[in-house]
DNA sequence: AATGAATGAGCGTTCATTCAT
DNA sequence: CATGAATGAACGCTCATTCAT
């Protein structure tokens, strides 16, 4: 009786209005890109009122920041999950999942990461463009393999920030030229690639 | 009578005008940024009243065209000199002068490159994205080289996607992180990445 | 039961909180003005939710009338009491009391005294200027000392208007163009001018 | 022919518009106050599109400051003739005037006067409260008079603000409070006041 | 009585673009 | 060809005020 009854509460756990937010922005970003998309589309996808969208965030290049936060650690996470379901010393194995993840990750929002990374207003500093996080994790992986004797790698920071922006370059670039990406086939390519790379292809 | 005659000739041969323009955009681009210089700021800049601006350009993203076909024009003609050094048949070579001129290219005009290509207030066309004339020569070069047996490339047009933005994000990334770059270094390694790729290094 | 209980009384004598309010934007007032003074900034400095301030005030021209209302009071009170330690009928000891207390009353508190009426979004009406109060005690003592036979005043009130504004801007002027400034030159300065104006000085 | 006829010229001599910007913002601050009153309105009221209001002025604040200075000066213009026509000796002749022309701008004036002077979002600062030019004058005038011995005044400056402001009042309250003010009895209230207080009215 | 999340009207300002000269 | 005054749509942001709890 008493309770949640008549017209919807109007305030919300902080967390989940954030959330709305950046959802609504994200679904915009999307549409429009994100420079062309005005606040009042935001806080009206959100359904709440303009003034609100300044209760979460400070300005348009900060919900794109929270964004960028939340894509790049989603993708993390996929990449680390699939990399561990290989045997600890099957290096090829981890470097394999490794590429799979990655393209597949990236083939399904490819168009979220750009708008993200490439498409706002003044280009996020330099250091953003490189995904710290991912990179960092398949650095390790690099060095981990080369100490292990799997393969040699001389600069594993280096040679990860090749293979990373050339896995997502190449993704990108299928995405633009193929009307239907062949998953497989780009994945079987990257992996011969990145393997060649790190000098493994050695039987 | 008395007007029109002093002073420097108002009218310009319009190939001059269009240049300076682009110049004075291209300057100011890179000081500020595309997407905060104004139109004004370039007219000013190129001394030629605003309307000016619209004889010779529809628009900012006009001028951003331009500058970006001038931008992968000269790039291309710097990369194929360097590669034309090389004997006809010494393929390895030619690969490797390739990854130098890229090298070089980028860290003469790296800042340039990514507010052209990545700083405009809607992303460039993904097409676009992709440099394809540069790209397309790279790949040429794998094709002729697989043919000739000097290497084994199941897809050049792919490979070329994947070799020059690995390229050119490691050169970014080396750039954004290292106070002074090591040119030689840096080339040597994205010579052994690219000389891998291909499946070269054997012996 | 775990509620409510502990932590200070949320709720105060009505009086209270109403002059802890007054305060706040008092003190914020004379640290930033009163226009660019938000409501909120006040609720703060009252360590009281923004929507208290409504139970006690209808807007913030409404605190401002509160706290002119209280300037003026404290400043006739000053005066008052300054005046009347002088013999009931040594008039220009009155007069010179009165001015004494002036001066150092606006001494004390000019800033304060201007921002509340000059400062205010809308500038108050014009009747507010005047502060009625002070500038009509001062009027029943020119009347009295004219009724007395002490001076010769044709129309109090007015007199009294032009006495109490010359002397407030001459404070004024002295605050904001001397260093430091020298109360008792100036208090006998404008007790000449006082006196003189109303037709004292003879022998 | 060519010239002129149809469609109004869409641009002025900068002097006009500018004036006409002016113009309106000063009588729509009579109506409704400075704070309250848009650029927008402002713009309306000139009859040209908001926008242009930036190529005349950089904010709400230049337009009152500009008002400002033209109020000064026209009020001290008029000041200044009618002192000139005593003659050179009649000093008292010429405060006479300094008091009857001072009313008479005041009072056909006041609120604008007050408008631009006390009405601004932020207060002016306190130098500018005490409008220089005119008390300057009236200072001149007050220590020419005293070297001539005419009068006797001590701080001719302190004094010139001191009856400057007294009968910038003493008009405000009448105008306050009386229906229709009675000029000459008003100012023949203050030249007394004014002569009073320079130690004049003997004999 | 007190709270503070939510509201939304409102305003200043910018700047690409037009067009009369 | 060139000019630059004028335009006006568009947007980010603030903040007084409300109201469900």
């Amino acid at each position: 009786m008493s309770a949640a009854s008549k017209s919807r509460p109007r305030t919300k756990p902080p967390e989940e209005r954030r959330e709305e937010l950046m959802n609504a922005a994200q679904r915009l970003f999307l549409k429009h890109g994100a420079e062309p998309t005005t606040i009042e589309q935001i806080t009206t996808g959100a359904a709440v009122a303009k003034g609100t969208f300044y209760l979460y965030f400070s300005s348009k290049e900060d919900v794109l920041a929270a964004l960028r936060g939340r894509f790049a650690q989603e993708l993390l996470a996929r990449i680390k999950t699939e990399v561990e379901q290989n045997r600890e010393d099957d290096w090829k194995g981890k470097l394999a999942s490794w590429t799979e993840a990655g393209v597949a990750g990236y083939l399904d929002s490819i168009q979220l990461h750009d708008i993200l990374f490439y498409g706002a207003p003044r280009p996020p500093a330099r250091k953003g463009l490189v995904k710290n996080d991912i990179i960092d994790h398949l650095a390790g992986m690099l060095r981990a393999g080369d100490a292990a004797g799997a393969w040699s790698v001389d600069d594993p920071q280096f040679t990860a920030v090749f293979l990373f922006n050339g896995l997502h370059s190449a993704v990108d670039h299928a995405q633009a030229n193929e009307k239907r990406v062949n998953r497989g086939r780009m994945a079987q390519r990257l992996q011969q690639l990145c393997l060649r790379a790190v000098g493994l292809p050695r039987e």
